[in-house]
DNA sequence: TCTGGGGTCCTAGGACCC
DNA sequence: TCTGGGGTCCTAGGACCC
């Protein structure tokens, strides 16, 4: 743990826009945006290529407001099958150095190269992996290099596309330091007024103040970045952390505002249905909902419900959808619905508890089928529905 | 003429218990 | 008779990231 690490990160260079361009040559060199819902008034743009940016396209700018900064700007709807399929060539292709690579999104991950690092020097291994992956994919990133994650990805930022910057701890006053604080991994818009208010213009200047008092007016994640501004950060590079969820949602900004609840009923269905999809690829069930509404006058609310019986599916969480859409809709116009399941439990696991429970508690060692039937006998024909369709028996 | 969609983590306040 | 304080859990909302 005290001992110095060699941590790369690696940042693909506006990855869908390269993606397209390494599968359609002839968009190479063109300015090209990635955005969704092209003809809606509300289709934002998702990546750019470095091209459009030249004339002033951004991430999340209207693609009306693109078009008008680039007029020769080609846009492209997003392909995300394709995008995780190259994905997973790139994380493939990382692993081939160490194992421990950890993915932080389809376009972004961490290296921990230490062990490597003690037979190549890091630049060239930086550079070596640049080039695979240039050549095998032809796509464009860039390396960063430091002692610890938050460093790197600093680092990554700082040169692109296809950089490599390494940044040591020593020199941390003239490269870090000097960088504005709406700069810093970390640190969002609110943050940065907060913190311009007080004096705070630098990495820097954050690094200075002294820890106690910035930890009472920021709190936790004050102490954070205090720690990251002074180049201090323990996070391990995790190769398992793609694969620990805690949540998984769905959520659409309609159209067009809805004010009838029978335009509702047939959204919150086909979010129910991509859940349960969903749910059945992660092999998870799950004991908490949450509804999101968000009105025209853009206030969010949120209404979490638990409940005993795991979802599943569609039926399921649709029902548990609507009702806590009756139950908190205030009649104004609604321009997003969002569904989120959590609390995860997988699903085997749960499963087999329940069994368990019933064969222990109802009937011990008694088949299963004599369960059903003293069920039936308490509960009358509908409670075996409620559980199991099929009686054992009838099986082969 | 209203910036998408999928996530994580943190915080404040209330309920409840002792 | 109107009075303490701590701990924990839950919920709603906000900030941030890609």
């Amino acid at each position: 743990m005290n001992q110095s690490r060699v941590i790369f990160h690696i940042d693909m260079n506006s990855f869908y826009a390269s993606v397209e361009m390494a599968r359609h040559p002839e968009l190479r060199g063109k300015p090209l945006a990635i955005a969704g819902k092209v003809e809606d008034r509300r289709g934002i743009v998702v990546t750019s290529s470095y091209e459009a940016r030249a004339h002033g396209v951004k991430t999340t700018m209207q693609v009306w407001e693109a078009r008008r900064k680039c007029p020769q700007l080609i846009v492209k709807t997003p392909d995300f099958d394709l995008y995780r399929k190259v994905s997973r060539q790139l994380f493939d292709l990382l692993r081939t150095y160490t194992e421990k690579v950890e993915k932080v999104s389809v376009d972004e991950g961490y290296m921990d190269v230490t062990a490597l690092a003690s037979r190549h020097h890091p630049v060239k291994l930086a550079q070596e992996i640049q080039q695979q992956v240039f050549h095998h994919l032809q796509l464009p990133s860039s390396i960063g290099i430091a002692p610890n994650k938050f460093m790197a990805k600093m680092a990554s930022d700082m040169k692109k596309p296809m950089g490599i910057t390494i940044l040591r701890k020593r020199e941390m006053n003239q490269t870090l330091w000097p960088l504005p604080v709406d700069e810093m991994h970390g640190v969002g818009q609110k943050t940065a007024e907060k913190l311009k208010k007080i004096g705070l213009q630098t990495i820097g200047d954050i690094a200075h103040y002294p820890k106690p008092a910035f930890i009472e007016q920021f709190g936790k994640y004050g102490e954070k970045l205090h720690d990251r501004a002074n180049g201090i950060d323990e996070r391990e590079v995790d190769p398992q952390s793609e694969h620990e969820f805690k949540s998984i949602s769905q959520s659409i900004t309609l159209p067009k505002d809805l004010t009838e609840e029978e335009e509702v009923q047939p959204v919150l269905r086909r979010l129910a249905a991509r859940l349960e999809r969903k749910l059945k690829e992660k092999k998870s069930m799950s004991y908490q909902l949450s509804l999101s509404i968000r009105y025209n006058n853009w206030r969010n609310v949120t209404r979490v419900q638990s409940v005993q019986q795991p979802l599943q599916t569609e039926e399921e969480i649709y029902q548990r959808a609507i009702a806590i859409f009756y139950q908190h809709w205030n009649g104004q116009p609604i321009r997003l619905l969002g569904i989120t399941v959590q609390s995860l439990e997988p699903m085997n696991k749960a499963t087999k508890q329940l069994d368990l429970f019933t064969y222990e508690k109802d009937a011990q060692k008694e088949p299963l089928y004599d369960t059903l039937y003293s069920l039936e006998k308490k509960f009358g024909p509908s409670a075996i529905h409620l559980g199991w369709k099929e009686d054992p028996r009838d099986q082969k």
